[in-house]
DNA sequence: GTCTATACCAGGATAGAC
DNA sequence: GTCTATCCTGGTATAGAC
């Protein structure tokens, strides 16, 4: 095509963003409901309308799919808000947080089968998850110590951080496979629950 | 040890009653190692020696196998001592129950994927699961009631049992979890302190 | 740059032979 | 009981159409 002088950079590759976006959505729904290894692309492509050669070209493998997907439930999380909280209010705010599951089933449903499907170390997400975990526990470790230095709570080893930092998310991931599991519990009681209990235990271990 | 003559149980499914154990055995670690999706039915039965055809012979077809896996390891767990321990007991003997995954690593990477990936209602082992949590939340809450009407704690509302049940198996699940994903992770001292500061709420709530 | 058609091989399931 | 042969689905790779 070397023939006109302006070239403009008019708009060819706006479709295959979208498509991306799409693409990306039904795969995150698909994963979501059958796990990584169930969900096909052959399904993810026919939702979406295309032929399921064009997943692999857009994302070179199944497991470039998952990344992408991957990586996009991590920036939805991230965005949520609690980005200007911190100390002892990030932990107060957290059963929000939970609750808010409630509208993206299928995001919960997504990370929480490829988290435990991930644990084993050959899996293509292994690395994504335990950076993800490691992320997560050190941001709610730094809350907790600024929580200490404030003088909001007794002094805090940090092996004992460690502890309250890994239960904080243990109550979170199970209360959600509760909730996938059946959709009647109460997330928001019972992470309170645990939230007023350990700020309390805090003040008078 | 001389039986009835009478019975006719002549050898050939000794060998079938044993194989079947032994391909269980299989597909329970090659299950915990990939995942139900991601572990086949041809790896297992090459692990055993054994044609893959032979698998769908003795188990129906994979959900077969898998709901015989599940079984077979509620068994086990369940076997696994608590029986004649009840009240309060209960609760402070679950730090060593979870402390015993160490050894059987596979088993738990098995459930805790099978049991994230049946969240949906449509996956086969949903009933097996769903039945499981039911079973295992009723038997947590008859133990905390005894507790209750031992005076052993204060009264708990039956919404307040299910809480204090549902966090409870929330930290186990989780902790595992996050000890499958690392190792590391001091499974016996986080779930210590849950039940040492949960029994300790129960006192004076 | 985006998409399709097609071929290839692994894997689940079935039927029938030994 | 176990195997062989066969069928269908699904992940991957390539060629070529717009």
């Amino acid at each position: 095509m070397p023939e006109s002088a302006e070239t403009r950079t008019r708009g060819p590759y706006r479709t295959g963003v979208r498509r991306r976006e799409q693409l990306i959505g039904i795969a995150m729904d698909v994963f979501g409901e059958h796990g990584f290894a169930g969900g096909s692309l052959r399904t993810i492509a026919e939702q979406a309308g295309v032929n399921h050669a064009t997943l692999i070209q857009h994302f070179g493998s199944k497991e470039g799919l998952l990344t992408a997907v991957l990586e996009e439930w991590d920036r939805r999380t991230v965005e949520n808000g609690l980005t200007d909280i911190s100390g002892l209010d990030y932990f107060r705010r957290l059963p929000e947080v939970m609750a808010a599951h409630r509208d993206n089933r299928g995001l919960l449903e997504l990370f929480t089968s490829i988290a435990a499907e991930a644990s084993s170390p050959a899996h293509p997400g292994h690395a994504f998850i335990t950076r993800r975990y490691t992320s997560n526990l050190a941001t709610l470790a730094g809350h907790l110590q600024e929580a200490v230095e404030a003088g909001d709570i007794i002094h805090l080893s940090p092996a004992q951080i460690e502890i309250e930092v890994r239960l904080f998310t243990a109550v979170m991931d199970g209360i959600g496979l509760q909730w996938l599991l059946n959709p009647e519990t109460d997330i928001h009681a019972s992470v309170t629950t645990y939230v007023e209990r350990a700020i309390a235990a805090w003040g008078r271990l």
